[in-house]
DNA sequence: TTACTTTTCCATCAAACGATGGAATCAATG
DNA sequence: CATTGATTCCATCGTTTGATGGAAAAGTAA
């Protein structure tokens, strides 16, 4: 029952979690194609023959990657509704995209993954069916009417604070330059940005909405 | 005088232009490793000897094309600029945010490789300079106290827009599925979350510094 | 036509890439 | 110790990729 990724994710310390761990960041900044499995092996300090024992193809990685950070992800997002869960939507949101933002900065390879996934196809035929935590992060926020079903534009909503989120993590070696800021106060400039641009119109709608 | 860049620019009926046309599209979909010479030798019709005879190595056409999208993106900037000029904030950030929105649904390549520059690596060593539009449109919103230079906040503000409508347009096959909607519904409920989300928080503070 | 230039294709190269078979090494167990 | 299984490396294969030289074709001007 245990899978090759499961068994990597127990014991961070085997040859399988540290080959996960460093084809991550590589996958995450040169992308799948713009990343060889020689890139991996060398900084590893393995033979390439030895990569494929542990992962098979190099598609096979890649689709372990996605899965390894998709369940990181999910259990942050998990952790973080726990801890918002009952406040005021304004607290909610401020909240969440502080955690958020320093899980990110922390594992960047995160964000650039997720990104790479969103904007780019691949020559190589990989379908990996991604978990989507959309409609539930649309739950938590309070976004959905219904319990059951999560309207597109709740969807959509998510998405721009979401992706709002990750370029800010991704962008940073091209956009640090560009504000002139050294990383501590990058990030904490990005916070404060996100949260303003962000939460303000939806606290302002719910008011209108319960005004009504 | 004349560029190469230049020339195909004048001539969309040359070879030349044909092929930055097609490379424009392979390079925004696959990225730079992802885009091999013969797919766009091939997409073209011809051989990627000829592709090599108008613009050299991969690496120059990819910095053709870089260049290319920078110079139609500045010019689609300047012409909304005149359009929105004058106009109180609220109307000039949503008049900007359709037209733009508008204009990249039409030529997704411009925010694919946008995005692509800002998020990923290159084995190869390409420098490539790209005008920098953030503190001209920082301007243009009257986001800069001062005229000449331009806080890190407001350039971040910028970008915080900027890449929101980016990603909606390079993320729409991945997205789109996800709302299910077809493309006419997705552009108009893209449009209609980018102006709720994006334009409340900057009107409510200028209401708020202008009363002060 | 002829002479010359520009453009295109064909054949091919060297390097890089993903992948594999098999020998060598290490670890665990009896 | 010997045996077995797991792990790692070395050598190498077949393809793909970017790039080039040179012939063929197309275009131009006298």
């Amino acid at each position: 029952m245990a899978t090759p990724l499961e068994k990597a994710r127990k014991d961070p310390e085997s040859m399988k979690a540290r080959i996960l761990h460093i084809a991550r960041r590589f996958f995450g900044e040169y992308g799948y194609h713009g990343t060889t499995t020689r890139m991996i092996a060398k900084e590893a300090g393995i033979d390439s023959s030895t990569l494929h024992y542990h992962w098979g193809d190099k598609k096979d990685l890649y689709e372990a990657v996605i899965v390894d950070i998709n369940k990181d992800l999910g259990q942050k997002l998990i952790a973080v509704e726990k801890r918002i869960h009952g406040l005021p939507l304004d607290q909610r949101m401020a909240i969440a995209i502080d955690a958020m933002t320093d899980y990110l900065f922390k594992f960047p390879e995160v964000s650039n993954l997720v990104l790479f996934h969103y904007f780019s196809k691949t020559r190589d035929a990989l379908d990996l069916r991604v978990p989507e935590f959309t409609a539930d992060i649309a739950r938590s926020m309070g976004l959905t009417r219904d319990r059951k079903t999560t309207s597109p534009r709740a969807k959509i909503e998510v998405l721009a604070v979401m992706n709002a989120i990750h370029n800010f993590i991704s962008g940073e070696k091209f956009f640090r330059p560009i504000v002139n800021l050294n990383r501590k106060d990058y990030i904490s400039i990005v916070k404060e940005t996100l949260k303003f641009v962000l939460i303000g119109s939806f606290v302002e709608r719910e008011k209108k909405q319960k005004s009504s």
